[in-house]
DNA sequence: CCTTTCGCTGACAACGTTGTCCATTCATTG
DNA sequence: CAATGAATGGACAACGTTGTCAGCGAAAGG
């Protein structure tokens, strides 16, 4: 028994053929609009089709033909309003390309990321599309050389040579960075991300960067990174606040720590100037409206699944590596002066 | 040829075998963990496995055994900041079910909403969630005689009897209504979605029975129903405040309008007091905080694969409908006095 | 009128897996 | 020592589709 108890089985090209009075073949050509068949007998086809409700079985179709139209997607979090767009612009790309989509959110953990990946594999997706949570990924080589084409984005992949579509992450918050130092300040803080994740690492190269270029003392003091939980976040900024010789800004290394880092300096007396990465709704309308390096997440989602796309048509030169530009969108929360 | 040229073809059970020198059933039990065969098999196929790089082919299996262990899930926008941690909830569940996920942004288009559920149905998913762009899903009922299991979530199928999973909209607009009228407010804005949305309609039906229960009358010139376009609401908003008798108060039908209405209302020098339907992230920092009716995305992206699951497993009685409550969240906005 | 060509159609194998069932082996038992 | 039966392994069909190829009839050419 193949359907479950209640439920009408599915008709196949089987009894559609056996309802028209044609063969199996010819069946199929008419679903698949092949030449070659008399106009009569595609009407008579068409009615036995409608008659009998069938839909073509795309996994047979796929098993048989060994393209599954499917790519497989594994971010971070669906939920997180930065891969949220980022997935919106993947999925744009493979519906152009008649592909559907498969997704799955590795929540930052190595397991689940290979979890999922293989889980899509063994479905025979066509090809990848990944935000690394694991730093290594040399599982996924045998895949790759079986040609499911895969491309990373945001983050390099770690241990194999892959495409790979980025932010300028050290870029833009020099960028940011600089743009606190030019307004006055010394000390400037920088909370970030975990060291093990590649942008975290990027920004806070920037940071040193920055800070070097303008002759600036770094004190250890004035860097913190971990977890983006709010509680870490909190103390980490609460305790800059409080040294001795207190930051008079911060650069927050991504939009949670943004948002966290508003909301300490909310109950702040002294004005704190703030420059975040990632761009965020409403930024604007805080006062003050949040100063920040923008990505371009739809940007990050379409070239990575351009560049996807064009290796499974065939493109097969080495790895390449696209790195998209930042934008410091300027609104009043990094032009705050120091303190005197 | 099946594989791509550059590429080795990936090993089967057949070659699995071969390399072990066993029979193919003695590797699919291996594979699947089936019972009789000696730990110097298991040892032999094992090591065969790991050789060859070997992957079992879920496509190929699950057309041998009828279910595809994948729901799809189709919503209005997958960016959206409403609906990603639904989706994301929906993800965790069938994580729980150790099924796969695909998904597909409608755009609010009743055609691509039925093209994507078509292809999802061609895929032979076992189930759907969906979140309904069209107010007719007639088509549906051949796949959900065929035994695809289907759940909406947010607003209820059209022209069919189906599973759905609400938010009280109607229920909760009075209450955020009322909220306002408790506050002294006689002239009160409403700005919705488009009517032909079921969760439009329903949140207009709870301020007309707001209105009515406090025994105040509604100018129709105090309603607008249309696109959630930023430029579309700001209009109707400007027109509501220009007009002669101003309204003192907007309730908001979504959280699109909300956020308009607040850059909206940040350049007007009288208070106006806003209600607004769904939460939205720093909804709180803002000036006025924005006081809102909550709904619970997660519970009801929950409570819709959950359900769906129990579908799955076999659980059918006639079709559900569950409701689930909102919340007023008071953080100010809603409290502002009318002008004298 | 016979052959060639061509348009149309269908039988059959194959894709990679699982379910059924029979064959073999080997230890146990009468 | 023969009979029994459990444990193990493998041959084969089937899932629903598409690719290959051969057959058939009719139109076209000699």
């Amino acid at each position: 028994m193949t359907h479950t108890p209640g439920h009408t089985p599915r008709p196949t090209m089987k009894d559609v053929a056996a309802r028209a009075g044609v063969g199996l073949k010819t069946v199929s050509r008419v679903v698949n609009e092949e030449p070659g068949v008399t106009p009569d007998t595609i009407q008579r086809v068409r009615e036995a089709i409608d008659a009998l409700g069938f839909r073509r079985n795309d996994s047979a179709r796929l098993l048989r033909t060994g393209r599954t139209a499917s790519i497989g997607l594994v971010l971070e979090d669906l939920a997180d309003p930065f891969y949220s767009p980022l997935s919106r612009a993947v999925e744009e790309v493979a519906r152009a390309h008649s592909t559907l989509l498969f997704t799955g959110s590795s929540a930052e953990n190595a397991e689940r990321e290979q979890e999922l990946v293989l889980a899509f594999c063994a479905r025979r997706v066509d090809g990848l599309v990944v935000v690394p949570a694991s730093d290594d990924h040399r599982y996924l080589e045998p895949e790759i050389d079986a040609g499911v084409s895969t491309v990373f984005v945001d983050r390099p992949a770690g241990g194999i040579d892959a495409d790979v579509v980025l932010s300028d992450s050290a870029g833009g918050t020099r960028e940011g960075v600089a743009h606190l130092i030019a307004h006055g300040h010394r000390r400037i803080g920088f909370i970030g991300d975990e060291l093990r994740i590649h942008t975290a690492n990027e920004r806070l190269r920037g940071y040193r960067e920055a800070m070097a270029a303008a002759g600036l003392p770094v004190s250890e003091e004035w860097i913190s990174m971990g977890p983006t939980a709010p509680e870490r976040v909190r103390a980490a900024l609460t305790a800059m606040l409080a040294a001795p010789e207190p930051v008079t800004a911060l650069f927050a290394g991504n939009n949670r720590v943004t948002v966290t880092a508003v909301r300490v300096l909310l109950g702040e007396v002294r004005p704190v100037a703030l420059v975040g990465f990632d761009d965020f709704e409403l930024a604007d309308l805080l006062r003050p409206a949040v100063t920040v390096i923008a990505q371009d997440a739809v940007g990050l989602g379409r070239a990575a699944a351009k560049l996807l796309f064009r290796r499974l048509d065939g493109g097969s030169d080495k790895p390449r590596r696209i790195e998209l530009p930042t934008r410091l969108i300027v609104r009043g929360s990094g032009e705050i002066p120091p303190a005197p």
